[in-house]
DNA sequence: TGTACATCAGTGAACGCGCGTTCACTGATGTAC
DNA sequence: TGTACATCAGTGAACGCGCGTTCACTGATGTAC
């Protein structure tokens, strides 16, 4: 039966939320519409009067992820100064809670795979919340605007990619890649 | 027709090579038995004479493919002083013609996302990979046993997340994440 | 060493199953008068 | 404001298609005598 149009939007933003919390839990292509449709209590049936395709959900999905993540990101430096802010991002980045839970955490790490094999558009995307964060974290960085840019751009892959290794190594070795990434470099 | 014991053993390793490749290049989901068999030659119906399974045909290909890559770093090591080494792996990692080639490159960026949601002998086997790439990284490093291990983990972390966020970006920001990484921290 | 036969690597077709997508249908919503 | 009707969000079943797996078959290999 038909629904009010604010109830249509809000199924919308569910369809659009549980793709973005399985996506990163499971990657793209082991999410089916009709586990996404489930999850936000619809059937697969309607998943076609919200996108014309899985890949347009997808899409949609990805810019949510990082609109999220960037908001956050974005908050802490507002309501503290840009050096505490920056640790603090790393500590959390780095805490077992996020490398335990995907599906609530940075895109980065979960999504990159299957950003990779995407369209360009998911790519610019994907860049452009590298390029937001990047320039948050430039701020607690010292030296030149160049310095300061390079010196996050370094900081942002060391997170990403300790995450990654944590995420797919044995326990032991995943806390020792996190513990070393924690302390400060050189 | 049946073929000597020597042919299958050939056909045994294109198989895996085949895999190893395409799983780097498509990701294990993506990549099909029919099309690994037709890549080393072969028909699909055959392919149970050599393994039991899709899974343990990826588990033999993602530990060949560690197998293969710390071999090759370890050659590294044992042929230049540990800090060239080093640094060379560094700028040949960073290089565009090893993100732009992920079926013939590291691992850890490819298989990370399969191996995340995969089995813990999986995650052992790669976590293994981590451990022997940071031990040897860790000889070009200066400081205590402890420090140097841990330097070698932050520098692993930053090589691999780096070229996970260009192969995930628009060409732009993936040259600026690479060029940023190629130079020293601090 | 030769011969006869069992083995089994590889082929090509068929099987279920899950998935993305389509479709006829329902009945509440939104609109025209 | 009320009424009559068209719209369309959501349902549940069905559709092809690709994939992992199975199977009957072939004929060269390897082995037993």
């Amino acid at each position: 039966m038909r629904v009010s149009r604010e109830e249509m939007e809000k199924s919308h933003a569910r369809i659009v939320a549980s793709a973005s919390r399985l996506a990163r839990e499971r990657g793209i292509e082991n999410t089916s519409v009709a586990e996404v449709m489930g999850d936000a209590g619809l059937t697969q049936g309607g998943f076609y009067r919200h996108f014309e395709s899985k890949d347009a959900l997808m899409q949609a999905a990805v810019a949510s992820a990082f609109e999220v993540m960037g908001d956050a990101l974005a908050q802490r430096f507002e309501t503290r100064d840009p050096r505490s802010a920056a640790s603090g991002y790393r500590a959390d980045y780095l805490h077992h809670v996020h490398v335990e839970n995907p599906g609530k955490g940075c895109p980065m790490p979960t999504l990159a795979a299957d950003v990779a094999r995407g369209s360009d558009a998911l790519k610019a995307a994907f860049g452009a919340g590298v390029s937001r964060a990047a320039a948050l974290l430039a701020s607690a960085q010292q030296g030149t605007q160049a310095e300061k840019r390079a010196q996050a751009m370094r900081e942002l892959a060391m997170l990403v990619g300790a995450v990654v290794i944590a995420r797919a190594s044995d326990p032991e070795t995943a806390r020792a890649v996190l513990a070393a990434c924690r302390v400060e470099g050189q």
